[in-house]
DNA sequence: CAGATTTTGTGTTGCGCACCTCAAAAATTG
DNA sequence: CAATTTTTGAGGTGCGCAACACAAAATCTG
């Protein structure tokens, strides 16, 4: 046991750092600021120094001495499910934290599923944000105002929606095929060795995330589990009433319909559909997006199991990496990767 | 569509509160610090205008005016296996961040397992420290040694493994209960209507985390899949070897033995028995703690499940909690919160 | 070796806040 | 109303650093 705390810590500071190396303090300044007119010799004692001290810049002086505010906007979708309500609440709670490092958030609510619109909006977005966040659509527009955005010096992350061909600076949200085959796996061990057919409901096959969610749930279904055939995708437009009809005469049509896997939103129309047929235990239900209802759906055994991204997590990541990106500083990749979440009835947080 | 982004954001300062309310710096001062010796007619100015003025402190300003420095013991088990070695790092990396914030770690090793050893540790630690996160053992001695420390003032949260009925302020680490019975209900479903048996092995009975995950686990298994039945739970002191040779021995007296769960560690042990005995893709084994050999199970698919505690969340987690707590700061539950991962071969991360 | 150039040192300012002292003003008391 | 107590104001200091100006020294030119 390594027992070495004895007294109060003092950090080592830039003046420690100019006496240890025999220079004054605006040399150890241009070295670790790395600015110019310092010869390599002198660059070398300074560093060594550093490193033998230990320093490390205070970031609360830092930023103090720095006095930079950072400015972001967040462009989200009007009015929407429940997944995108969430976000929209844990953005807004990360802007107070943010608020207490010199940075600003502003949401802008628009229609990020129309390309024009969205397009438009970036392309109108003050010049006085250093960073945008924006739930992206795949789209030739969309990419060139993302494109513009970045060459104008503004840090550009995707969330949730990637737009994977666009100079972006990073992608907070998850992997989406692989999604897609998660489910595809819960499915066919839920299932095991059952014969019958497997239905799956997108909401937009436009919407890039749904696309590559069900191209992931076929490839592995197709590929792993034989005994199971799936049904041509259905469009319920992630609207609750619309899925609720294409789910009631999927119930009547298919006799053998074993399971659902939903990609999208809706979900309160599936519920709806299973339990007035009867068939809510026996037919697997899995879907994506934790919120209020799919959670309850969950508890009661409806739905057997969720996919999840986490919104706060997303909002919160999406945050650091715009700040970390205007200050220079290093992201950790793995503290910034966004986990597929798979919970069950057991393992709801 | 509201761009509202226009110039450089100002702050609004202590100054601009005191101007807006009519009264001095130093007043507003002992209004925002709660100090007394303000009328309550005047603190309420105070407010109003902090509210009107969306005032938040300027936490970089306050520390560095604080200049307070934040000094924690990280108390960890002596080399051990891979989650903990994982889990070490972590923490090892959370202290380089920590330390742009003034707050520094010791990372103190000692045999967590032994009650005497670690309550020794935890009495004998410096008085240097103002918070204290130590993986815990559910045992009187080790209880009093974490309500003496919480007496004398420092903050202790436990990590991993908890001890409940102490003083600690804060748990990081998952519900193990539920941990088993989400673990459960994977092999009852994976399983699905199969008869047979299902061995449980534990690490050790007398640690908390492995006692609390069997008991959840037969909880459901017991109660929802009566085609399954579980066989005594076996203690293979998360010794790989030791292990290997106990699987065998079940796999080789049991020819209906159609699952696995192991809530320890000593999970080479299994893989080499199970695939020794060929029965390797038959067996459903759902195990803890993603690591690289678990990973690789995972991928080989020889292991069908991972139950995970995300280790670098922990350790960021405690020092997050240990921070706020000794700066008089709220913390954000649900950030805080330990998720029960499921991992599967497709939602690897 | 004088002059030009590069490198280094000295010094100052201010970021926004916490914390302190001392005096002035206001409210309360007998 | 004077004496006392409570409340408020004015002002200062320093946290550790960034950023800058300017002077001094060292090094390099021709």
């Amino acid at each position: 046991m390594t027992d070495s705390a004895t007294q109060p810590v003092l950090r080592a500071t830039l003046e420690d750092v100019a006496r240890a190396a025999g220079v004054s303090l605006a040399t150890v300044d241009r070295v670790v600021n790395r600015r110019e007119g310092v010869r390599a010799k002198t660059v070398a004692r300074v560093e060594a120094a550093v490193a033998k001290l230990g320093y490390r810049a205070d970031l609360a002086a830092a930023r103090l001495a720095r006095g930079q505010t950072f400015r972001f906007a967040f462009v989200l979708p009007t009015g929407s499910n429940s997944f995108m309500t969430n976000l929209s609440e844990q953005v807004a709670r990360t802007a107070g934290w943010l608020a207490g490092h010199r940075g600003f958030i502003d949401i802008h609510h628009v229609d990020v599923f129309d390309p024009d619109v969205l397009a438009g909006a970036l392309e109108n977005l003050s010049p006085a944000y250093q960073g945008v966040a924006v739930i992206a659509l795949d789209h030739p527009r969309v990419r060139a105002a993302i494109d513009e955005l970045v060459a104008r010096g503004v840090a550009v992350v995707t969330l949730v929606s990637d737009a994977p061909s666009s100079s972006r600076v990073h992608y907070v949200g998850i992997d989406n095929p692989a999604a897609g085959r998660t489910a595809a796996t819960l499915m066919g061990r839920f299932l095991a060795g059952r014969e019958g057919t497997v239905a799956v409901i997108a909401g937009s096959l436009s919407l890039r995330d749904h696309t590559e969610r069900q191209f992931g749930f076929h490839q592995i279904l197709s590929s792993e589990y034989a005994n199971l055939s799936t049904l041509p995708v259905i469009e319920g437009r992630d609207d609750s009433d619309r899925t609720r009809d294409l789910t009631a005469a999927l119930l009547a049509r298919h006799a053998d319909l074993r399971g659902i896997y939903c990609c999208g939103a809706g979900n309160r129309g599936i519920a709806d559909a299973l339990e007035a047929s009867g068939r809510a235990r026996e037919v697997v239900w899995i879907t994506h997006e934790l919120t209020e209802h799919t959670r309850r759906f969950l508890v009661r055994g409806t739905l057997d199991a969720v996919i999840n991204q986490d919104a706060g997590h997303e909002a919160r990541s999406a945050a650091r990496v715009l700040l970390a990106h205007c200050s220079g500083e290093p992201i950790s990749p793995d503290q910034e990767r966004i986990r597929i979440d798979i919970f069950l009835r057991d393992n709801l947080p």
